[in-house]
This record gives C-alpha cells, structure tokens and sequence, in this order.
DNA sequence: CTGTTAGCGCGTTCAT
DNA sequence: ATGAACGCGCTAACAG
C-alpha cells in the first residue's frame, strides 16, 4: 500500500557548532568555560547566578536551539510532569470530550498527556496499569473497561501510593477520589419524563452489569417507575459492546415486545436504537421515544427525536484533572487527600427543555 | 468545588523487603547476592546467563513486582518508545477516530502515545514541537492548525532528522511523509452529484485557507463547475473556528442569497449549516442540499440530509502510524525515506449511494 | 556567585 | 557465566 520515494534532503550544517547531535548543557559549559551545574541553575532562572552570566547561558542556549532532555530531568527528580488518561475507548464521543477538558487543564499546569485505550478490555487494563506502576506518570486518570469486573489489578496503585483519580466509570470497592455526574438522579428524572409524556412500557438498555454508571442508570430508572406504581411497565435489555449484535436484539425486541419507550444507559446504545427502529419501520418519536445520556453534539443532531440527558463531560474532564493535580501538589510523603466526590450538576435538554 | 475528606488507609508492607519504595535491580541484585549488570542481563534474557540464574531473578523479580524505569531506560537507550500526536483538537470527530487507529498500532508495536492539541492555534503548535525537540519521543504523527500559515517552526524538526508523518492537514512546502485522503477528486464527484440532483446555486464554506484539505476541496469544487460550464453558479463563504460567528455568517447567506446547495469544507461547518438552515425555516434537503466530509457516525445521523463523504478516520491513523513506524524501524544514522503519500481510497455515501 | 562531586536507574563495555 | 566500572543528561548537596 505504501509508495516510498528516496528523496533525503541534505540540509545544510547552520547554527550549531559540532555536528548535528542533539545539544546538552554539557556542551553548552564546555562553550562558556563554566561548570555544568551553573549552567543548569542559569537555566532554570536561580538566584545564586548573576545577571551577566545568566544572559550568556540563555543566548547561547537558544542560539543553538537548546532543549532540555525530559528522560534525564525526569530520572533526576523523580517526577515527570507526565500523567496518564486510561478509557475504554475514544471513538465513543463523550470521551473525546472528557480528554480535551483534561488536556486544557494539563496544558494549563505545563504536563503532559500519555494516552492509553483499554479497548473494554480487563487484561489490557492491567497491563497498561502494570507498566504505569514503573515510575512512568506522576498520576493517572481512569475510567473503568466495561467487562472490568474485580479490581484486583488496581492494589499495586494503591499500594504504592500513585495518585489515581476516576471519573465516569468508577469502582465502589476502591478507596480513591471520583468524579462522576449524578447518574442516579437524572436518570429518575429522565424517566418520569418519558412517563409524563405518555410511556407505558420502557425497555432498559444496559450496556454491562460491571459498571457502575449503568446500575445507577438503572436503579434512577426503577426508583421512576415505583414512584409511580403501576403507571408503565418495564423491560431490562442486556446489551453488550458488539454493535451489530445489540441491533439486531434491539430490532427483535421492538418488534416482539413493542415497548414505547426505550431508555439507553449509554449513548452508543441510543444511536443503535434509532437506527433499529428506521429498520423495523418506526417513527421516533411518535411510536417510540428514546432516552439517553448523550454529549451536546449529538443531542442536536438527534433533537427533537430523543429525549436527551445532556453530560457535561468537558468539565468532568476538567474536574477529574483539577482533582488530581490537586493531590500531586499537596503530596507529601505518601499521603493525599482521599474520598473525593464531585457531582457535576447535569443539564437535562429535549425537545421540551426540562430542568433538573 | 471539590470536597475532601482525609481517610487514609495504612495498608501493611506485604511482598517488599524493606519499604514500600520501588523496586529497583539495584535490589534485586543486592537480594540475590548478584552484581546488577548480572541482574539487567538476566531480565532482559541475554544468552550468556544460566537458566537457574534467570529463573531466579525472574522469580524474584515477580514476587516484588518489579517494573523498569522508563525513564532510566529511556535516557540509557537514547529512545523511548514513545511517539507524539499532534492535533488541532480532539472535540472534532474525525480526529477522534485517526487517534483510535494510531493507538491501535502503537499498542501492537508496545509504543506509548502522547497527546497534543493546538486548538487551531500555530503559537502553541510551536511550542509543542520546541518541548518535542528535547528528544522526548521517538517519532511525530501531526495535522496543522487551521491557523498555520508559515511552517518555520517545522524546520528543527527537519533539521534534527526528528521522524514525522503528516496526515490530513498537510504542508506542501515540507519534504516530509504526508497521509492524506484525495480531497481534490472526491470534491469534484460529489460536488457534480450535487448538480446531478439540481442544485444551481452552490455556497462554498471555507474553513480556512491556509489549510491544504480546505484548499483541495476548494480545488475540486471549482473544477466540478468548470466541468459543466454555466450549470451552476458558486460562492466563496469565509468561516473560521468560531462557531457563533458562523452560524450568523450562513443565516445571512442563507436569506440574502439563497443558495440551494452548501458544501462545507469540514464536518463542523456541516453542522452548524444544519442547524442554520433550521433556524432560517429552510427544510433539508427539500430546500437546501448540503454535502460535506464526515464520519460514519455523524453521517448516519444527518442522513439522508446531508451527502456525505465519508473520511476513512480510523484507517487514516492506522495508516500514517505505520508509515512512521517503517522509518523507526527502518531508521540507519539519521536517513529515512521521503515523499511517502498514500491517498486512502474513498467513501462516498448519501441518500442515493454514490460511489467515486 | 561558582565549581566539585555524587547520584537518579539502567545498559553496555571490559575484565575476569 | 558473572562482576566492576562507566556514562546517558541532568539536579542537588556541599564546598569555597
């Protein structure tokens, strides 16, 4: 498939002196007669240095383009200014939300972002978590893979003190900060919204058992119905990450089951179920009506068609970073603060623009 | 915002030797009565260790789990396994995509990923590229900002031989990989497919035009035109990354001109034509046809609104990751090939299935 | 204010 | 088959 061509252009030799090998602060001291230490401290602005000599350090340091190897800085200090985002995957666009609101604060506080993508994969996860244990991020940020069912894998983090933060799809069982959005009750609110609007009969799509985003979806929904007892039945729709499977369960349920009301506990899920219900020959939402949580982009494509629960994962992103550059300042030895929990406030919209 | 509590459990010291700092093979060896070069042999497998030595170590080496030094190893090796992404910004859809394929391959190659988003913003893509230089990562995968107009930040890249794979958003000035898709021939057909179903009086929206896709697109758009002489007639509609200010710009044009047919250079622009051509009173596409590239995903939602192609994403990634994969590998002193250009077949895909 | 020294953890020479 | 020693590039403690 590649076509390779051969042209290597031969720049010429323009500021440096020596070769083309990288520039240390090595040759920089060996270039102003000064030991390499004070060229260090010139570099990073210390107060023990003059003026002058500060002067010379920096114009000769940019002059030859002079950058600081991170892997040496990094060894030396024991930190790296590096943290690390593991999700499930990036395809599915409320992530892709959520990274940028990490990146905006990383950028902000001068770090860098290693990503890694769990693919829905526990062994994957594990691996990933393994290599993390080395030293490599001064912290993480993770969601959980939706087949994750034990967190044994996460101990060693734990144990060895490295400062983690969940958001989205976070474990019960762990002792660490959270950040989620408050999934119990606007999926409560969503679905006596549905009711309101004359469903009688909700099908529940859970995407997995394991993850705690779904059963709080799920639990919101069933405190809706036995608000209000015997208003709507409902119907629980195990679905899994196998889009082409979940569709063609979906069509078979629309047919056999004829709900009127479907309440997607992920986004993916709500997509598939309007393309299962053009397929079947249903109109949304006159003979269906679709619920589910959803990043503002897609609700206002979908608008007025799905009734949509609108996550603020930027600033869940955002939250999420603060939260954990909040303990890798404050850190001291090896303890941090533990137990946090931010609720984000969420922002309910649809066609007739209801508020939580 | 944030509300912290302060539990913080004591776990006891279960598998370690002395406390719970991380294990080195400075430890190892000292545990193991073994010189420390013996031990790094050994883990890495080399042949002149004996099998009860390796067992040894391995063993111990599992037991107090053991991970290496990225860093340590990084700085030794003068590599670091790593690559960089380079990206105007990941909200966009189509980037979320190409991400998922470059990680794919990476993964496969044991890489790691780091993350960069410009936000359209050339300041920061320079700056980004000046930390790069510091010899952090092995290699660059990158799409300009919409904003770059000069490519003079780029040479150090050139100049150190720093391995770099544009996709996309290329230049056409660097000597460099590029991975693009054929915007020019794809703009062309769809655009006749837009006179095919009887628009005469095209709005082109431009993103920018100092973006090679913007300008290619532009290029075929115009060349579809001058195919049928007198068909059709065109307009140039500047817009830029905001998005308000687009919305107003294309209400405008939209009552001032009445164009029956939008191609909008990006997915974004799309978008926002949707929602414009809704808050005008304009119906989709019995009034207006609107075409522009997208993904799948959005283009399952907006159809049959929208002609739509469709931009192979994730197969975009896959592909430049494994181009700059071939020169890492490839990689002798500081030469590698050049000119590398894979034009990724196209998708085209709307209400009446075209086909380029 | 500046220089000397000593590692950070790992891989690689050179000896044995 | 194993050990001793050195250095990747940088920072930090300790002199002077």
């Amino acid at each position: 498939m590649p076509k390779f061509g051969n042209l290597v252009s031969l720049h010429e030799a323009k500021n440096w002196s020596r070769n083309m090998s990288t520039v240390t602060i090595k040759m920089l001291a060996r270039e102003l007669n000064l030991a390499i230490s004070t060229v260090s401290r010139a570099l990073m602005d210390s107060y023990e240095i003059s003026p002058e000599t500060k002067q010379k350090v920096t114009a000769l340091a940019k002059q030859l383009n002079y950058q600081p190897n991170h892997y040496a800085s990094s060894l030396r200090k024991q930190r790296s200014k590096t943290i690390a985002v593991i999700i499930p995957e990036i395809s599915n666009n409320f992530f892709s939300h959520v990274i940028n609101g990490i990146e905006a604060i990383a950028q902000e506080k001068n770090y860098h972002v290693l990503i890694y993508f769990t693919h829905e994969n526990q062994q994957k996860e594990a691996e990933v978590i393994q290599h993390l244990l080395g030293g490599r991020v001064d912290g993480i940020l993770m969601s959980l893979a939706g087949t994750t069912s034990s967190t044994m894998h996460l101990q060693p983090i734990m144990e060895q003190g490295l400062p983690i933060v969940f958001f989205d799809r976070i474990s019960d069982t762990l002792n660490a900060p959270t950040v989620t959005t408050d999934d119990f009750e606007s999926a409560r609110h969503a679905t006596r919204h549905l009711m309101d609007v004359g469903c009688r009969k909700i099908a529940y799509l859970s995407i997995s058992p394991n993850l705690s985003i779904d059963c709080k979806r799920m639990h919101g929904f069933n405190q809706a119905l036995q608000d209000k007892p015997g208003m709507a039945h409902s119907m629980m729709i195990p679905c899994s990450t196998d889009t082409n499977q979940n569709f063609e369960r979906i069509c078979q349920v629309l047919r056999e089951e004829q709900p009127d009301g479907i309440f997607a506990s992920v986004e993916k899920l709500a997509i598939t179920s309007y393309h299962a219900c053009a397929a079947v020959g249903l109109s949304i939402p006159k003979d269906v009506k679709i619920l589910s949580f959803s990043n503002l982009e897609t609700a206002s494509l979908l608008n007025p068609s799905l009734t949509t629960i609108i996550q603020p994962a930027f600033d869940m992103g955002k939250s999420a970073a603060t939260v954990l550059f909040h303990m890798l300042e404050k850190r001291k030895g090896r303890q941090w603060e533990q137990n946090t929990v931010i609720k984000s406030n969420m922002i309910i919209r649809n066609s007739t623009q209801i508020a939580v």
